[in-house]
DNA sequence: CCAATATATGAGCAAGCGGTTAAATAACCT
DNA sequence: AGGTTATTTAACCGCTTGCTCATATATTGG
């Protein structure tokens, strides 16, 4: 319950489809629904919670139907985190030659410590 | 086994942390648990074996050591994949507005389907 | 108010996951 | 070869997750 993040929100592959869904354009829970036979309806109901929880999904109540947006707010997160890496990849090769010679040039040296 | 992907590999705290800790350079698997004192080396083995199939870190064997560094591969995918809605975003908004308006319309025709 | 509509919640169950201890595998060093 | 070091795999266990059917909670329209 607590313990909800964006993370494990999109782990799921049918929460990342009800998304991709969304990110067509807004649609009420029923409308979702239809677009999984192959689930009932609480099961749909249950994943748009987690979504909600995660801020990746918006609600707008408009009588009994609820209408379902994309949120921003958790996929920014989402993109923050992941860029973070980006920035980093050009260099990932040359770091590792760089941690290889450096344990080959103190392994001549070590076996003192531990 | 089969069911591993980039995205249920990121969404445990403790394989987010790794790939954090490999952000700052390249460690073995030694190194890396040794970082995390509340785990057991086993524990931390089986993270690594997942995001090795995540091909969100690389493997390099250097006599009994593993060398792991992150890699790009995987990231890849997970930005290409949130970049396709970031690339949305603005529109967001607007999109429930025009959505309202149009079933706010059509309610005064419909209720000849279903 | 009452029946219908739209969605969420409760309860229960099978499968998956993260964690541990114990054992297997592999490569180094005398 | 034999012991030590580094890491993975096996076996098990409790907790979480996702699913289902059944039931609650709104809200609308007659």
């Amino acid at each position: 319950m607590t313990g909800t993040t964006v993370f494990s929100a999109i782990a799921d592959p049918t929460r990342r489809a009800v998304l991709d869904l969304l990110a067509r354009g807004p649609r009420n829970a029923g409308g979702i629904v239809r677009e999984f036979p192959r689930l009932t309806q609480p099961g749909v109901s249950r994943h748009l919670k987690v979504l909600r929880e995660a801020k990746l999904v918006q609600v707008t109540v408009r009588a009994q139907e609820r209408i379902y947006t994309i949120n921003p707010e958790g996929l920014a997160d989402l993109y923050e985190w992941v860029a973070k890496y980006q920035a980093m990849w050009p260099d990932t090769l040359d770091a590792l030659g760089r941690y290889l010679d450096a344990r080959a040039a103190g392994d001549k040296v070590k076996r003192k410590k531990r």
